[in-house]
RNA sequence: GGUCUCGUAGCUCAGUUGGAUAGAGCAACAGAUUUCUAAUCUGUAGGUCCAGGGUUCGAAUCCCUGCGGGAUCACCA
């Protein structure tokens, strides 16, 4: 249904006939607002071959494209441009196929296998802002890449285990008198993220303390007494100490039950979870792999190395001394583990842009292993969410917590629709799900809407708007038209199947030629890794309705059947593709607000 | 310092592989509701696309230089 590509075969094949242009460079864009048309080509392309000046040229082309494309209903010519027209009736065989089409937007399988990596939080703290765009772009890729006929994986990679775990562990054991998520009424995550903050707080007396018996500042670091208690601790773990085993399968326990209401409450879910206390051994045998293959090499010490310096980049551990792996090792071998398992054609890492360099540095040793798959790892490098004083720092309390902030969404929402009387008439439960999927949403569509490379902004101070191009807007255009079907079932109005044949004005032309780009929409946020391209869409769409419908009556009195008809017809495409391009972001949609 | 990245309206952001006179939202101002939901719609105002050079029919977009912000350059993950 890409009518791009069918003018621009038309423009083919006006060129070839007229030029003998084979397999020209010629370019078809949507025409600009203000001028005639629907779709421009651009002609100075083909000035070398049609020897003449772009006028004539645009002219010429257009004439021949007239002639013998029937679609087309007329042409002007500006400067180089050749603007064309397509008649109305072959707009409305294009609605009355969108009308058809079964899951329409989505396209057919493509049978390959992709997988998206994201969410891979830490289990000593809870999740915050940071991680909600993580999450967020996560899902929504992963459904925009099932959309695009992909077979699609989420999974998600927790880091269970570390220094940073061992932390939290003394500090509960230190000061936690036994306190769980039962005894003291905190979620898990929280409280675990509790008492690795009171960690960094006895560290930071201890260090301070010894410093100033005269110790330097670096030795300091290392001879404060709890974090010799957490090195240690972590030795344990390693040896698998029953009882360091015990208590940290309890604590992350809590923090996966704290987690699991958080991915509810934001609706993400994974096909797959990766334990890191599971998979960190892998990627020692590709080690002795790559030793075998000369590609790294030991030192002295007995430790492991690639030397990455004629690609412009530096020499790399793989590999301790004391025969440890590194958090590459057990990336290049979790990689390897999916691909024997998967056989995947993409593998979508969802992390933050501050990891460009370990990727491009995995991809490489992939590649130097003789792995051709090395090019099917795409990096989502999303940027940081910054606050108007810069960088989010636990240390400094900065963190803007991912539970608080969609509580105090749904709470907006909720005021906000109890102000403006939306609630009236809706049990307690249907107000509660009203609010939560407009709060929910605008926060949703607050990220997504924003190109997932770039850092973002985003001011505590100032409330998220529900105003304008935000998801509050686009729920309440689908909710309006929810409303309309309404109406229309409790008058009893029977409607025909058949789309009758009326001719579009151009406000429909419009509203049709909008949502015949949604196919291509979709492929085009999947191949660009973007649902900020879907969120554009579903905007535009939303608001030219908005247009659309204060123009338009459609139950009024007045209007005549075959209107009311086309209209509502119209308006139920425009509702569900709306509702498809939402869900793609996973937001809900009320269908009353 | 090396590498990467970003710089567009007061603010937050769009701007397809180079295409016509640079686009939205918010904020500001002026309007629209006897009507299918005004969380809507219409209009006004707002720009040295960081600066300078280059490439060409044409540059916010590509190349170079400079300025400014960010990331990274761990035997942390």
């Amino acid at each position: 249904m890409n009518v791009e590509n069918i003018v621009l075969d038309y423009c083919r094949r006006a060129g070839e006939a007229l030029y003998g242009a084979q397999n020209a460079d010629l370019q078809v864009s949507k025409t600009r607002r203000e001028f005639v048309g629907d779709y421009t080509l651009v002609t100075f392309p083909l000035l070398k071959l049609s020897h003449k000046n772009p006028e004539a040229t645009a002219q010429q082309m257009g004439e021949w494209i007239a002639a013998n494309c029937p679609a087309v209903s007329g042409f002007n010519v500006i400067k180089g441009f050749l603007n064309i027209e397509l008649g109305g009736s072959f707009w409305l065989d294009i609605l009355r196929s969108i009308q058809t089409t079964k899951n329409y937007g989505t396209s057919p399988s493509t049978r390959r296998t992709v997988m998206v990596e994201y969410s891979s939080p830490n289990t000593n703290k809870p999740l915050h802002l940071g991680h909600v765009r993580n999450n967020l772009l996560g899902y929504s890729v992963a459904r925009i890449l099932e959309a695009a006929g992909n077979k699609v994986f989420k999974v998600n990679l927790v880091n269970d285990r570390g220094i940073h775990i061992c932390k939290s562990m003394i500090a509960w054991q230190r000061y936690g008198n036994g306190e769980t998520p039962l005894s003291s009424g905190i979620k898990g995550d929280h409280l675990v993220g509790n008492y690795y903050v009171a960690f960094d707080k006895a560290y930071k007396a201890e260090i301070a303390e010894l410093v100033a018996s005269g110790m330097s500042e670096d030795e300091a670091k290392k001879e404060a007494p709890i974090m010799r208690e957490a090195s240690a601790m972590l030795l344990k773990w390693e040896a698998g100490d029953k009882e360091v085993r015990d208590l940290w399968r309890t604590m992350n326990g809590w923090v996966y039950d704290g987690f699991d209401v958080t991915y509810k409450e934001m609706g993400v879910c994974f096909d797959k979870i990766y334990y890191e206390s599971e998979t960190y051994l892998l990627g020692k045998k590709l080690v002795e792999v790559g030793l075998a293959k000369g590609v790294f090499y030991r030192r002295d010490d007995g430790s492991v190395w690639i030397d990455l310096r004629e690609d412009g980049l530096d020499e790399k551990l793989l590999l301790r001394a004391d025969g440890t792996s590194v958090y590459m090792t057990q990336d290049l071998g979790t990689a390897l583990a999916r691909y024997s398992e998967f056989e995947f054609s993409d593998m979508t890492y969802v992390v933050g842009n501050e990891q460009n360099y370990h990727f491009t540095v995995l991809k490489l040793i992939l590649k130097k292993l003789g792995y051709q798959w090395s090019d099917a790892i795409y990096h989502l490098s999303y940027g940081m969410v910054e606050l108007p004083e810069g960088k989010m720092k636990s240390r400094e309390g900065t963190v803007v917590d991912a539970d608080d902030l969609m509580a105090s969404m749904v709470e907006e929402a909720r005021v906000m629709s109890l102000e403006l009387g939306k609630l009236d008439g809706l049990s307690q439960q249907e107000s509660f799900q009203v609010s939560r999927k407009i709060g929910l949403g605008a926060l949703k569509y607050f990220i997504l809407k924003v190109d997932p490379r770039k850092t973002m902004l985003f001011n505590p101070a100032e409330s998220i708007d529900f105003n304008g191009n935000t998801a509050p807007f686009i729920q309440y255009t689908y909710a309006r038209i929810c409303s309309l079907e309404r109406k229309v079932s409790s008058l009893g109005i029977v409607l025909c199947d058949e789309l009758p044949t009326v001719v579009l004005d151009d406000k429909e032309i419009e509203l049709v030629k909008l949502l015949a780009e949604y196919p291509a929409t979709i492929s085009a946020a999947a191949a660009d890794h973007s649902p900020a391209i879907v969120a554009a869409y579903a905007y535009q769409m939303a608001k030219v309705y908005n247009q659309y419908y204060h123009e338009h009556p459609i139950l009024r009195d007045g209007v005549s059947e075959s209107d009311r008809a086309l209209r509502l017809a119209l308006s139920r495409v425009v509702a569900s593709v709306i509702l498809s391009a939402m869900s793609l972001l996973g937001i809900e949609m009320p269908d009353r607000m």
